[in-house]
DNA sequence: ATGTGCGATGTAATCGTTTCCACGCGGGGA
DNA sequence: TCCCCGCGTGGAAACGATTACATCGCACAT
């Protein structure tokens, strides 16, 4: 492959020459340019971001670790991560840790070491050694949905407690009163916020939330099917099921369709995040929705802010809910 | 950041016998290896995989581009690929073309111009000149699930036109005679044997395809909307729809929703490419399941083999019609 | 005593860029 | 006439690794 060498040659010029032409430094006579340009051209030459990278010292490259691709939520806020990244001409180079705490290291690791710029991270588990090293190594880091406690690390996300609240007055005057909820993994934060969320909820109407109906679940669907199952065996089984992920939503209807139970009439459900797909499930489901665009532009902004010697802040969106058929009817769902 | 000549001073050796502890070279004294790697522990040193690439040619990374992230079918098809190419020590970066031609060949480019030693790509459009380009560099490459006619590039897919034959079987059987198609892109390999498999099957039943039938489509989910809207305006509208991806199924479902009709009572709807969803939408939809993983390991396994020196071909796996209620009821789907 | 061979290690070139510094040249002011 | 300055350009040193080749002991055979 044709490197600077052979277009300086080619053009009858230095090095040096071809490299201010091509990163656009002044001071280049314009004969001299369209000489070097008509080489590049002629010889194919594409730079070698490798080479440019370890002399410059930087990739102009994101690194962005998710929990889980499969989670339509993530692919979206991938997407536009991506998209806001690219026009500000920064790549991003994905790592997926599939809700694993080793796969979620290995994929900082890799990042770090292909030295990217900076690093956006939904983490999985806040147990992360690579990550806390990499935030006190002084990389620029941002969070997005997802954090860490105790970093002091900008975070770009959406609260959902008030919309959690809408949720609960929204079942209560559908008239239930067991509401059970399935949570993510134990150290999740984005699942404690939501799971506390629901319970002092429920303590302003009066309700109580049994351990029995606090699902253990890791935010993927086997999970929602396994807890399901769970709640349908109790004696007395819940009659709201809030699945603090569409993943684990899905599990639940697997395992609901399995048992022949309906939605809503054996049991209401809900989910944390909307889909494009709930609009058109039997029946469309309640779901809360994220901003997730925004979050994902948001979370870039303030990541290339620190990659650009900026400083970046926190940023909180919000959430709301998104009332459909599975949580019964009433007079704004029925059609 | 720490380099290898830190480690090297730090445990009293040179760069060369660092480096040789690092590969995993022969010819160490262990006590002298146990110091260097004493001395990468406590300097926290990581190799610059830059450096180490720019010197060594080769970046153990696979670029792959795809058409579209937000489609569940290529979502899943990463997820495979990245598995595949861990497993064999190979990192992967993904490039969304967003079913664009200029964006398919921005990815293109920029993965070459970080010399990734493979390319899997899944083309958006066959017009491209990068990948052109590409293909005659002598760069390992594979296709996968879609292709551009008459480049010599192994391909790795799954053959669909048998499952269309059974589907056309299977609404023919159902007792639908007005059959419609939405196809992709017009230079979509995919689309096109789909719909020409479609096409030789309805011949096979006497049925003819009227080119008001055939609604020109993009992959994406508005253009579903959009021929669904234009189907339903037609004096004589199809009574069943097959969308040749699942996206446009989705848009089909929406349109569906805002003229107030219902499947399958006034349209019979299936969709290429089988999704979780399909289960619990209103019907579950009929669809054609391609064997996602397998086309994901088998192209990794393809573009290794070529990155590694050693020879490949191409694969055809199979994809299977899966009945579900949303092109009415018979024995084998009532339940 | 000397040569030989081998195991362990070091020296330095190299990969493809960017960029600091020096150089030659021509014009304008003293 | 001489000096200085600025413009356009080239030479060469980095960046951080890998690796071919040289070197150095040392044991052993002769």
């Amino acid at each position: 492959m044709a490197g600077i060498k052979d277009v300086a040659a080619h053009a009858g010029v230095s090095v040096a020459t071809v490299s201010r032409v091509l990163n656009g430094h002044s001071g280049v006579r314009d004969e001299t340019r369209t000489r070097v340009l008509e080489a590049v051209a002629e010889l194919r030459y594409r730079p070698n971001t490798l080479a440019r990278s370890l002399r410059t010292d930087q990739t102009r490259t994101l690194g962005l670790v998710i929990s889980d691709v499969l989670n339509p939520f993530f692919t979206e806020l991938a997407r536009a991560v991506e998209d806001a990244a690219r026009s500000r001409g920064y790549s991003v180079i994905i790592g997926n840790a599939d809700e694993q705490l080793t796969l979620q290291d290995h994929h900082v690791r890799t990042l770090l070491d292909r030295r990217i710029d900076g690093l956006l991270v939904s983490p999985a588990d806040g147990q992360s050694l690579a990550l806390r090293e990499a935030a006190v190594s002084g990389i620029p880091m941002v969070f997005v949905d997802r954090w860490i406690e105790g970093l002091d690390v900008p975070l770009v996300r959406a609260d959902g407690r008030s919309a959690v609240r809408s949720l609960v007055a929204h079942l209560y005057a559908l008239g239930h009163r067991r509401l059970a909820i399935i949570t993510g993994p134990v150290a999740s934060t984005t699942s404690n916020e939501r799971v506390h969320a629901f319970r002092s909820a429920l303590r302003e109407h009066g309700l109580p939330l049994p351990a029995a109906y606090i699902g253990q679940g890791d935010f993927q669907t086997a999970s929602g099917r396994r807890v399901a199952g769970d709640f349908f065996a109790l004696p007395e089984p819940p009659d709201a099921v809030f699945a603090t992920d569409n993943l684990m939503a899905l599990g639940v209807m697997e395992q609901l369709r399995m048992l022949g139970l309906r939605v809503p009439d054996d049991v209401s459900l809900a989910a944390f995040d909307d889909i494009p797909w709930f609009l058109h499930t039997d029946p469309p489901i309640t779901a809360i929705a994220q901003p997730t665009q925004e979050l994902g532009h948001r979370a870039v902004a303030a990541l290339t802010d620190l990659v650009e010697g900026r400083s970046a802040g926190s940023v909180t969106l919000s959430a709301h809910l998104i009332a459909r058929r599975s949580c019964g009817e009433d007079e704004r769902t029925r059609r």
